[in-house]
DNA sequence: ATAAACTTTCAATTATTTTTGAAAGTTTAA
DNA sequence: TTAAACTTTCAAAAATAATTGAAAGTTTAT
């Protein structure tokens, strides 16, 4: 396999991987091709790339910043913008969590939180809706808390000993 | 708040959530529907809560019964089948993990194996690709054996005791 | 073997999401 | 201040995904 055919394979694939997450397709590409780029690329080149249109590129550009894992950065001399991506992948994996904590699971939790804590009256079936939404609202924190905390988990020794116990 | 609005509630938080995570909409609805239901519910019944037709819940049983969190279940004397959800959150957790590693990662990891294996000329540019897409897959190999691992993790003393201080 | 009771399939329709592209906005240089 | 070089916005169009419903398929009872 030669890098051009390499280089669009990878950036499908990352794309197809990206729209089963929850990020768009497009988004998922530019991310793609910042990520295996040396350097930094003009929506010019991204555009040109990956054959879309201006407004797009713009738009997932942006939302790639919101969501903190890509960069403008300004060349000396030059009027137009540059962007990279965040290449360090333990960094890139902690943003995304945040980011998801916050945007989705928060929220649902909030929810779960709200309609757990209902007067169960005395039918069976009430209480059973009580009982599994608390299960399911502990559990979600549970899962919430481990990812935020997986991060320095990655980050310190006993988490590094923990990882190598596991595998 | 009384139930009925908070079955509601929870059944179209959870249906966003799925939406949000890869599963479509009406599957996430239909097992937030069987996940609070104390006894197995007909298709019948499913469509009338849901409002939906019965070739949609059909597929969409048919759905989760792949990912292998609803089971079909038989009554006596009854002709037609009933349906329930996997309830054990943690079996769940594990079912999903398995499904989604078996159908996304795995492919992903074999593709980025493929395109991080190529011959790197000398050029910077290609370096640079192979050298991060072989950082890509060693991570993404990582994630995808730490949640292969988080089953176990939860099930013995040593998990519970890092969960404890992670907490 | 037949019919009743039920489920599945899938082409057509509908709903949702993404993309485009041109107009409006912004920044910089002169 | 003007104009060139660039980016953003957003309504309309296109692409994609989900849903319907009726016909075909199954299973069970008689």
């Amino acid at each position: 396999m030669e890098f051009k055919e390499a280089k669009n394979k990878f950036v499908q694939t990352w794309g197809a991987l990206g729209s089963q997450w929850g990020i768009n397709k497009t988004m998922a590409q530019i991310h793609a091709l910042l990520m295996i780029s040396n350097e930094a690329v003009s929506m010019e080149d991204i555009m040109e790339e990956l054959q879309i249109s201006r407004g797009n590129a713009s738009m997932n550009l942006r939302g790639l910043m919101d969501w903190g894992i890509v960069y403008k950065e300004f060349k000396a001399g030059e009027r137009r913008e540059f962007f990279t991506a965040e290449k360090d992948l333990d960094e890139l994996a902690a943003k995304i969590s945040r980011e998801r904590s916050k945007r989705e699971i928060k929220p649902a939790l909030k929810i779960l939180k709200e309609v757990s804590t209902i007067e169960a009256k005395d039918s069976a079936e009430e209480k059973h809706f009580v009982d599994q939404t608390s299960k399911l609202y502990d559990f979600v924190l549970k899962a919430d808390n481990m990812l935020d905390k997986m991060t320095e988990f990655n980050e310190n020794w006993l988490g590094k000993l923990v990882i190598k116990m596991m595998k």
